[in-house]
DNA sequence: CATCATTATTAACACGTGTTAATAAGTACC
DNA sequence: GGTACTTATTAACACGTGTTAATAATGATG
């Protein structure tokens, strides 16, 4: 309790110079050189000492919070289910902590978007941030884009050029039902993974649509639902296509966690994965390939996600505009033992 | 970019008052009384300039961060892979944005905890921390202790009396054990979550002995594996249990993740479950109910602890030091089709 | 030796707020 | 109308650092 505060001035006291020259030598500043020997008693200084420089006062004085956010725009029920979240915060705190920075977490409240975005920079609190998960219908992001606030978005929005990154979606669909396809599947049902708003939704359906088309296959309204991220919401998106019998051979669940409900739907309707539906889900959550039937997915680079969003948010903060706004990563379809060729049984 | 800030001095001007009630006002500062339609005049001037109070000098002059951290004591490939890091997280980011806290999240590489911890503190990044999944042998606890700084356990580390939430792990595996032997069950497996240094892989296996004892079962150290976190670990552990053919009839593993695997292993070899195995898992994660068999296994009420603890982490860093140093939450057995009694088939 | 160029160091201000101690204005009382 | 007291406001300092512009010390050059 009584611990002294120790400041860059007791250090220059018993270094015997100006904290000002404390303040060099600690930031390495190459504007100034300062002699060899004068960096030495410094240093010993602070090491006997234990001087640790106050982040908060510097942040002040230099403009710099030396911290990024990670911020989320779900209902923070979503968020307890996000599979994904261990492995971006897990790529995320890699790029951050070699990069010496901090970081911040936040979610939004809907509806209260730009009111939270703007007062966490303006507060200074951080110096750019990471959007998780936009979705189209957020008026705080048109707001973001007439500023000049660092902001990635981990997810793209259509007709939003903020910076972003993102997985090709689209692509990534449509190989998904093409594999299907391929297998002889013709009736696919599609359950997405979340409610339109979110772009990531949008786009996988839009997958799904170019591999029925690009094969002649008709698009079958009754054949899509929306679920809702969790698992819950794929068993009833799944129960609620099964009632209506019609008759489908294969579903593309785009999301690994709705496919984890939908697979549990239909094994408790009796009917077999993959002997009776071909399964593929999307995102290769860790667990996919420990169920049973291993799930076919299509690999998410999440990781990669988070570090390539974090090192473009600080080539932002540094000031650099790179041309390309938009950065999109490869995904992979993993074939594992949930989808099987139509009519073949084990 | 041409953006000026808007600072106290700004909202003072336009009001026409001084900065020092444009502060009283903000921070509604009950020891000087203002009158209301200075009040009044100071908070529409505020509204009309949009002024946003800049966090970092707020923090520099009060000498409170408000924030705290969350630090994670595992390596970023266990934090990639933890399941209930959405949960935690959700349950802090709760009760934070009610006290308008900020959330600050770090990881501290292996060895070098004390430096991290103490630095986080001292630079006045934050007012106080929750550790994630302490260790046994991490020397920084101990160095802690001796400091005043506001800490509080997710977990507890017995002969260390800093602040902690846990749940009664020793007497929750117990319960676990019992409903396998109350099944009938004498030879009983033991997967733990993790290796020995983190306390709850060792409680847990106290609990696991303990059943047995009452019950009069023999300890047999063959059937007893430490896992490491994720599925991975609890496959090749199971396989490795699987291998000597030790004709066990159960098996409690403490990790719903660690338990995947191990079921994965199960039926990889041909066995089934619960017919051949019961498994008993630990934690409850989300998924653990809509696998195949569904899980049986321990409720961890993670979304609580998160709160219970940041709750308590805010008491200390207020100045009270509660009596009770170790908060236990109670935690209930889930039964679902993952046991059944010995001997009885379908 | 005087002059200039270079290097090493520092005094002084800036960052934007919280807070104390002092002042000014207003009110009640005799 | 002066005094004591309360209320409203502010000037001035503190928080701990980064950074610029000026100064002092050193070395090189004619």
């Amino acid at each position: 309790m009584a611990e002294k505060r120790i400041t860059s001035q007791d250090v220059a006291n018993l270094a015997g110079v100006s904290r000002t020259t404390v303040s060099f030598v600690v930031n390495k500043n190459p504007r100034f050189s300062i002699r060899p020997e004068t960096v030495q008693k410094v240093q010993e200084a602070a090491r006997v000492l234990g001087y640790i420089p106050n982040a908060t006062a510097r942040a002040l004085a230099s403009r710099r919070a030396k911290a990024v956010g990670l911020v989320m725009t779900r209902d923070p029920r979503y968020i307890a289910s996000d599979p994904f979240l261990p492995q971006i915060l897990g790529g995320l705190l890699d790029v951050v902590k070699q990069a010496q920075l901090n970081l911040l977490t936040d979610w939004v409240e809907p509806g209260q978007q730009y009111q939270t975005y703007s007062s966490l920079i303006r507060a200074k609190h951080i110096d750019g941030m990471i959007l998780m998960t936009p979705r189209y219908d957020d008026p705080g992001l048109k707001a973001l884009r007439e500023t000049d606030i660092p902001v990635v978005l981990m997810g793209m929005v259509p007709g939003c050029d903020l910076y972003s990154v993102d997985v090709e979606n689209v692509a990534a669909a449509r190989t998904a039902v093409r594999h299907l396809i391929s297998l002889g599947h013709q009736r696919i049902a599609c359950i997405l993974n979340g409610p339109s708003p979110y772009s990531s939704a949008c786009q996988r359906l839009q997958g799904y649509q170019q591999a029925l088309e690009e094969a002649g296959l008709a698009y079958d309204e009754t054949l899509v639902r929306f679920a809702d991220f969790d698992a819950t919401s794929g068993y009833s998106q799944m129960r609620s296509l099964l009632a209506g019998r019609p008759g489908f051979t294969a579903a593309f669940v785009a999301s690994d966690n709705v496919a984890l409900g939908a697979l549990a739907a239909i094994l408790d309707t009796g009917l077999k994965v993959p002997d009776d539906i071909s399964l593929v889900g999307f995102d290769d959550i860790p667990m996919s390939s420990y169920i049973h039937p291993a799930l076919t997915t299509i690999h998410m680079p999440a990781r990669e996600i988070a570090q390539q969003s974090c090192h473009l948010l600080m080539r932002l903060i540094a000031g650099e505009r790179p041309e390309e706004r938009a950065l999109t990563l490869p995904t992979e379809l993993i074939t594992r033992g949930s989808t099987r060729e139509l009519g073949r049984s084990k």
